[in-house]
Parts: C-alpha cells; sequence; structure tokens
DNA sequence: TATCGTACTTCGTCTGTCGTAGTAATTTGA
DNA sequence: TCAAATTACTACGACAGACGAAGTACGATA
C-alpha cells in the first residue's frame, strides 16, 4: 500500500488520466483506481470528490448529470482541452521527478 | 523545475539520503539538494528546517552543535539507525510508488 | 561602511487529505 | 421479507506540511 503523502501530488493526474479515456463518475473512477493500482492504491472518496471541485474550478473538468432514471443520479466529469494540456505537463513532468527522485534513493537488492 | 507539491512526500526521503553520507547542517544540505538535482529541485528554508524538526522528533536524525569558533553557530544533524531503517523502507516504497504513478501516465514522444 | 553570503528562527497562512457522519436509492442473501 | 451491503454521493471540521515574509546574527569582501 502507498501512502497519500507519497502520491499526493499525482492525485488530480490519475483522474485526469483515467477521464482520458472517457466521461466517468466518482464512484467509477475511484473503483478504476483501486483496479488499475492492484489494490496498492486507494484513494479516499473525500479526496476524490474535492479533487473533481479544484479540477472543475481549474477548467480541467466539466461536470454533467447522468440520465440515470434509476438510483441515485451521477455526476459525470469529462476532461476538457485545458485539461488535456494540463494533464500532459504533469507526464513531462512526471518524468523530471522520478529523474530527480531517484538521485536521493539507493539500490538495496541485498 | 519540480513543484513542491509533486516532490512533498519525498522531502524527509532526500534529507535522510545526505545525512546518510556523513553529518550535514541545513545550509549545507539546502545547497547539496541544489546540485544534486541539478537546480531542478530547491528546497525552501522553511520546508527544510521544519523538516528537521519533524526528523528529529520521530527519533530519525539527531542534532549537535558544532565547535565553530566563528561565524553563527551550526546546528549538525546525523541519521540514527532508526533513520537508517525509515530511509530504507522510503527507498523501497519509491519502487513501488514509481510502479504505480506509471501506470497512469501516457509517453508523449511526439 | 555597506553589502553579500552564511546559518538559521518565528509567525501566520493556505492547500490538500482525511475522519466522521449522514442521505438516498438499489441489490443481495438468510 | 427484511436487514445488510453496495452504489453514489455531500457536509463539516481537523490537521499536517509547505511556504511567504520578515527578522537575527555573524564574517568576509569591495
Amino acid at each position: 500500500m502507498i501512502s497519500s503523502d507519497v502520491i499526493r501530488g499525482y492525485n488530480d493526474t490519475i483522474i485526469l488520466y483515467l477521464l482520458h479515456g472517457g466521461a466517468s463518475y466518482g464512484y467509477e473512477i475511484s473503483k478504476n483506481i483501486k483496479e488499475l493500482s492492484e489494490e496498492k492504491y486507494i484513494m479516499k472518496e473525500t479526496t476524490l470528490y474535492s479533487a473533481f471541485d479544484r479540477l472543475e474550478k481549474n477548467g480541467y473538468i466539466e461536470s454533467f448529470y447522468g440520465d440515470e432514471t434509476f438510483g441515485k443520479r451521477r455526476t459525470y466529469y469529462r476532461i476538457t482541452p485545458s485539461g488535456m494540456a494540463y494533464y500532459k505537463e504533469k507526464c513531462e513532468e512526471w518524468e523530471l521527478t522520478k529523474d530527480v527522485i531517484n538521485r536521493f534513493i539507493k539500490e538495496w537488492n541485498v
């Protein structure tokens, strides 16, 4: 399990990646993160929904209501062109970050 | 330049790595981070000193005064065995984190 | 003598995460 | 058949870590 403190800077990126594959909603995104990470990272509900708010405020995603006629109404989110650009930036930054952090990490293949 | 939000979870690890190579003090650590990262990451003073406090409180480092007879007195820090163990853990976690985040990153070699 | 570099310290603010709890509908299972 | 689990959120408040701004203190250099 990965501690949230460590992955913290990438929560928004993770969400954008998943929206990149098509519009989705909270519960589904949450399950996708769990599955794709093979249970190694589970994003807390409150963290997820507050990330949605932040991303929408920044214009990186847009929300709309689903037309479910059953169950609780879902709020769907889709990525905007500006969100795509931001995601791309973050991907590039990730390559740099990996490189930098690696310089402060020792290998312990004992 | 790497945003602090992204590297945030590794500030303590970075400091421990540098102390791993021998006792040191704030200003030196700060310069070492800058150099080793080739200016790609600069840890803010306040962040650095508050990290020292936290690490000391957790027993991962110990402080002692230098015997400078000139200039402002330095507070040196050395890593403890418990700090070594923690650093090792963090290195292992980093391998996992890298692997997980990579799953949410696209390659843009366009 | 003034400024630059070294080496911090204090204080207050802000952002993001998270625990707790609650709402509301549907599905499953004993 | 009725309770519990699952789906799908929302609200609220606490807390930790990063950081800007400012200040202190000393030595060396120009």
